[in-house]
This record gives C-alpha cells, structure tokens and sequence, in this order.
RNA sequence: UCCUGCGUAGCUCAAUGGCAGAGCAUGUGGCUGUUAACCACAGGGUUGGGGGUUCGAGCCCCUCCGCAGGAGCCA
C-alpha cells in the first residue's frame, strides 16, 4: 500500500510503499541508511545485512543522490530517525540512478550558481519550506476575502497603455493592433468592478521594466490587490491590519514545521494583531529628523528611511498622508489639506520595508482630469477609466500587498528571489 | 542608469609579483545506528575572454563579458 511519509504516523507496525527520492545515503557497511523524501515530508529508510535480503543489500548499495525509488518497509517508531520514524526497508524498485552527479552538493554553495539550477534547487529543504509558507499565504489571503464577503475578480496581464506611470512597462506586439503591455496593476480594473461588486480584489502576476537591482525587487511579482466602494482611506487601513493578522496567524497554525526549519522567530510573528501603528508623514519626517536624517517634508522616503521608522515597532507601520507631489495622481488629496494624500504604506517589521500601498483614489471626474493633467499623462488612454467618475462615482479605496515581499518577512528570509519558485530579475529568466 | 565589489578544480574558497592549494563532491577500499556520518588512497586546472607592464602575472594596468550588493523607483 502507497503511503505518504506525512501519513506514517497513522501506519505503524504496517508494511507500506513509499514513492519518492533519495537526498542522501549513509552506509557502514554492514548497514544503510537512506534518506527518503516524497513531497510530503522526509524519513530514513534502514537496512541491515543480517536481516535484509542479499539483493536488496546490493542494489541499495549503488543508489546515488536524487535517485528515485519506491522502497517497500515495516513503518517504526525510532527516536534516533528525524522525525521519529523510519523505515525498515523490505523491497526495493529504482525508477532511476542519476548517471551524473547531482549538481548540488550538501554545502557550501553561492547564489548564483543555486539560482542556475534553480529547478533543482526547489528540491532542498529550505526552498521547499519557503514554498509551503508561500502556498499558505495565498491560501489563507483567498479565505481572507471570501470570509469577508469579496469577489474575485482577475484583472487583465494585457493592457493598453495605462497604468501608474510611463517608462516601467514591458512592451510587445499584439498582431495588428500595435503595441499592448504586461500588467504592472490591475487597480484601474478593480475600480470599475467595485462599482458592480462592492468589494474585490485580485491575485496574479505583475510586472515592472525598472532596471532595480535589489534583494526587494523582481520583473515578475505576484500581487494582492483590494478594492472596496465606499471606503475611505481609514476604513482601508483596517482592512489592511485584518488581512495581514489573518495571514500571520494562518502561516502560524499551519505552517509550524516550515518555519523551524527556515529557523524563524515565531515571537517576533505571534504579536501580529490590530491595532497596528499608524505614522503620518509628517510625524515620519520630524522622527528622522530628530536622528539626523537630511530629508525633508516633501521628500518621499528612501529605503534607509523607511527601516528607521519600521525599527520603532515590533508590529507593521502604516505611514499615512503622504506629500501629494511624491504619489499617483489617482490617489484623493485631503480636502482640508491638499498638499498631502489619503493615502498609506505599510512597512513590515524587522527592516524587511513596504508591504502594501494603499490610497482612497478620486471619486470627482474634475479632480481626477485636473490631476492626469498635471501628471503630464495622455488624457485619451484613460477615458474608460474616467467613465467611472461619470455614472454613479462614489468614494473608494484600496491597496496593493506584494505576494513575494510578504513571503519574504513571514519567512525571516534575506532575499525576494527565494521567495517564488522561478524569479525573473534584471539579469535572469532562467531557468 | 549610477556607485561598490567579485570571477582560481564540479561546488565553496586560499595562494608577499616567484613550484596553483584545501575542504566538500566524485572514484576505489574500509566500517553493524548513521544524522552535512567517519577513516585511507586516487583522479581532477587554458586562474572568465582579449591585450599590456615585467626576467617572471592568479595577483599590477587597459578593455570586454558574466555575476553580486547598494542607490533611485516601487509591491
């Protein structure tokens, strides 16, 4: 009977197949140790020349790392096995021996070169682990919204020119229409569906042609995105608190083991719950100044920035009303100062930076005009998205949590690339 | 795009301008409870490419290529 090693725990005393992979072999001559793994978790097989048969000695012997094999035993409780089981190996089919070494060794490796054999490397414990985590944050933000009552809503990765900006979209041919471009937001789509739906977000993929060089940046990004009518900008802040509380306590529960193994500091996540600190910019900018930082008010803030303020707190800080010089022009200035913006951007704790950017967005058809125009951007390739202030505008409100940077701070791990299964960077789209 | 740094065995790294090395991996042998197993022996090199300085370059200079970290921008 096919058993998974997850499963063993209910099969002891029982003779059982497992069908996965050797990542490691030990031998004393006398006696193997086979370390087993099947997607599910790991074990050690055993066998012993004096209770195994002969043949089953011998072709265990030739087994290499990464072969793949389903290895009949009897499931025992062992405290010397990790994990606490092991098995006594009885029968033993290869599927197949690596003919060439496997390109990853036990230790000592650099970057590049994991991120080179990248689909191999997905096969090691820790990236395995990040993965885990990876699927329950998904998981857990998808429940998330479903408990709240939301609509999902897949926005569009083909788009014509509009967006935030200009410069930061890749460009290719759509037959004869001209040129189309990838995603870097799907925010405009998901202000005409909450004028339907209510309350929406989304789940996909984005992307962004800036040249960033940094352990915070991919090409490739997944992202989060919510869109709520009649939210005002606080009422998104408290979403934003609830979503990444539900999150945290999520991985927590589920995901114990993974984040052992990535060695995380659970007390640093266990305290994750509302309220949440709110800064505004302007109580941000007097701190650093305060420190010696040369910023001043109107400046947006630099990463060194951001980490001095996120440094205050053990908990995600929202910083709120920034200058509406440094921001999109969707974004609703305050009616009672104009200079700034309803807007927020939760840093995650422990240095790890933005999280989320959230803002109200303009709901008046004048506004939004007079703010596309001083933007210097092309009024025509938004008149969709202006038909919106016509027909029933309302206020409203959203945010945009990054998938991959979220992984990142849950995980405790140094650098965005590992924290989704093929990253595309600057300098790489392979494998 | 800018700033800084790196490139030597399959991998991770040493080597005052003077004989190119170690650990791991691989191969062979040994070992009856291993935990990144251990012990012994062996094979393994166009020092990223090109040019220059020098009696002599892995090391110094120029140039190109590849990569990493950071800035800006953003999630």
């Amino acid at each position: 009977m096919w058993v998974y090693i997850e499963d063993f725990k209910n099969h002891i005393g029982e003779t059982v197949t497992l069908k996965g992979w050797v990542f490691n072999k030990r031998s004393s001559g006398k006696i193997h140790f086979l370390q087993l793994r099947d997607g599910t978790g790991t074990t050690q097989g055993i066998l012993e020349k004096v209770k195994v048969e002969e043949s089953v000695f011998e072709k265990a012997k030739e087994l290499r790392i990464e072969s793949s094999v389903e290895v009949e035993g009897v499931i025992r409780e062992d405290s010397r096995s990790k994990g606490g089981y092991e098995l006594e190996v009885t029968g033993l089919k290869i599927l197949q021996i690596p003919s060439e070494e496997y390109p990853i060794a036990k230790k000592d490796h650099g970057t590049e070169f994991l991120m080179e054999q990248r689909h191999l490397w997905l096969r090691s414990s820790k990236q395995y682990h990040i993965m885990k985590v990876r699927n329950e944050i998904i998981r857990a933000t998808r429940a998330f919204y479903d408990n709240q009552g939301f609509t999902l809503i897949d926005t569009p990765i083909f788009t014509g020119a509009i967006g935030e900006g200009a410069g930061n979209l890749f460009q290719l041919d759509y037959f004869d229409y001209g040129k189309a471009y990838l995603t870097q937001t799907g925010q405009l789509y998901l202000e005409a569906a909450c004028m339907s739906f209510g309350k929406v977000y989304n789940l996909g993929p984005t992307f962004r042609a800036e040249k960033s060089k940094t352990r915070r940046h991919l090409t490739e990004f997944w992202m989060n995105e919510a869109e709520v009518a009649y939210y005002d900008y606080q009422d998104n802040m408290r979403l934003q608190e609830e979503l990444i509380t539900y999150i945290v306590q999520n991985v927590l529960d589920h995901c114990a083991e993974s984040l052992a193994v990535l060695e995380r500091d659970t007390t640093k996540l266990s305290g994750i719950k509302p309220p949440f600190p709110r800064v505004s910019y302007d109580d941000a900018v007097k701190l650093l100044q305060e420190k010696g930082h040369a910023i001043q008010w109107g400046d947006d803030l630099g990463a060194e920035d951001e980490t001095v303020i996120s440094n205050q707190y053990d908990k995600p800080v929202m910083v709120y009303k920034y200058p509406t010089q440094v921001k999109a022009f969707y974004m609703q200035p305050d009616p009672e100062r104009p200079e700034v913006v309803l807007c927020d951007d939760m840093l995650a704790p422990e240095g790890y930076g933005e999280i989320i950017g959230a803002s109200e967005r303009i709901h008046d058809y004048a506004l939004l005009i007079k703010r596309i125009e001083e933007n210097k951007l092309p009024l025509d390739s938004y008149d969709w998205y202006l038909d919106l202030r016509k027909y029933g505008s309302v206020p409203h409100s959203g945010f945009g949590m990054g998938i991959e940077r979220t992984v990142c701070w849950i995980c405790g791990i140094h650098h965005i690339r590992e924290a989704i299964p093929f990253a595309r960077t600057l300098y790489r789209i392979q494998p």
